[in-house]
DNA sequence: CCCACAAGTTAAGCTGCCTGAACAGAGTTG
DNA sequence: CAACTCTGTTCAGGCAGCTTAACTTGTGGG
């Protein structure tokens, strides 16, 4: 189980992603990119840019003559629109079809978009596309989840295939063993013991 | 759109999310939990572990007496048993239901666990635990879901509500357009130009 | 009782990503 | 062409997480 440790060996980190993003967008919305452009579209100094625009060029993401523009290269161009494609299939499978509030939907597709793997994406496309679709069965499933109970609540305790043993939907809004505290906590910044 | 930077501002990051998690699962195991057995655990050195441990009991997730065990606080056990809830609903969610092949699986729950809000994670607990019931509909559904074509195969050009203008399907797994390098790249570390 | 050794800690240093301050290039204006 | 202004770069520094090397603690054997 050191799985874990490959976290910071992916090829591109959260803010990698986050910047090749903006230069892409920067690129198709105005035609060229400046290292200001993207310091303000990411809301970082001017001095993060350069740094991070060297460390993406060794890798070759991009190119940057200095004091020019910035450019993707294939490979960056590639990475972007992967990253972006992952943050819209995200976003539609969590807003759409688990119904959670866009907001919650659109932050955690922001978090997870660039560790997803392909092929999880490829699948949870399919599943998307195949409930959206007019399909009578996928119809029918969508009627039937919307009025579904929630999550845990059809089975017996102890019965349930996906939780084994003990009930996942206790740990994932964990009972008020700790004097309450611990949803607050979990859920915001709201200190007070 | 500065979603992004809160990144680094989450309650726990990717790093203390498996220091808490090895840190319960050790106490589960033997009763104590010593400095080493989480350094062997998680495959990191033993300072390592003495620095995240401070770092920890600062933020009310641990208490370590110096040379001594190893405890979590009630806060520390809950977002143990959070991130672990997490990380076995996701498994369960991309195998079963998404038929992603295991290690897939079991490497993107790993990469994610700590990032998805519990909104998020009920319903796809709701979700899992809805298709893989007895209920008539969910069985059809998953015959049909299991026979239905590969993403966006279903569409023309340009009429799929999930993709928009331009098909996820294709930048998820983008064509070749160079050359054949990305898909390798993308999937692995297989450089070659 | 003392000492050796395992277990743990501190210290110094590395990388990644950020900041602010100071400096440098490039273009406009008179 | 000098001066002013924008923009971008470099530099020093900070924090998180890791490493190795060297030191400290605690404990069981002789």
């Amino acid at each position: 189980m050191e799985t874990w440790k490959r976290f910071g060996e992916k090829e591109v980190s959260h803010s990698m992603a986050h910047y090749l993003q903006a230069v892409a967008a920067l690129k198709d919305e105005k035609g060229f990119v400046r290292v200001g452009d993207v310091a303000d579209r990411l809301g970082v100094s001017k001095s993060g840019v350069t740094s991070m625009l060297r460390s993406l060029h060794t890798r070759g993401y991009v190119d940057h003559e200095r004091y020019g523009c910035v450019e993707l290269t294939a490979i960056g161009r590639m990475l972007a629109e992967r990253t972006e494609s992952n943050r819209r299939v995200l976003t539609v499978f969590l807003s759409d079809i688990l119904s959670v509030p866009e907001p919650v939907a659109a932050e955690d597709a922001c978090m997870i978009e660039h560790l997803v793997s392909p092929q999880v994406m490829l699948e949870m496309l399919r599943l998307t596309s195949f409930m959206q679709s007019p399909h009578p069965t996928a119809v029918a499933f969508r009627e039937a989840f919307k009025a579904s109970p929630g999550a845990c609540a059809h089975h017996s305790p102890g019965t349930c295939d996906v939780c084994g043993p003990s009930c996942l939907r206790d740990s994932l809004f964990p009972p008020a063993r700790v004097g309450g505290v611990l949803q607050q906590i979990a859920l915001e910044e709201d200190s007070e013991a």
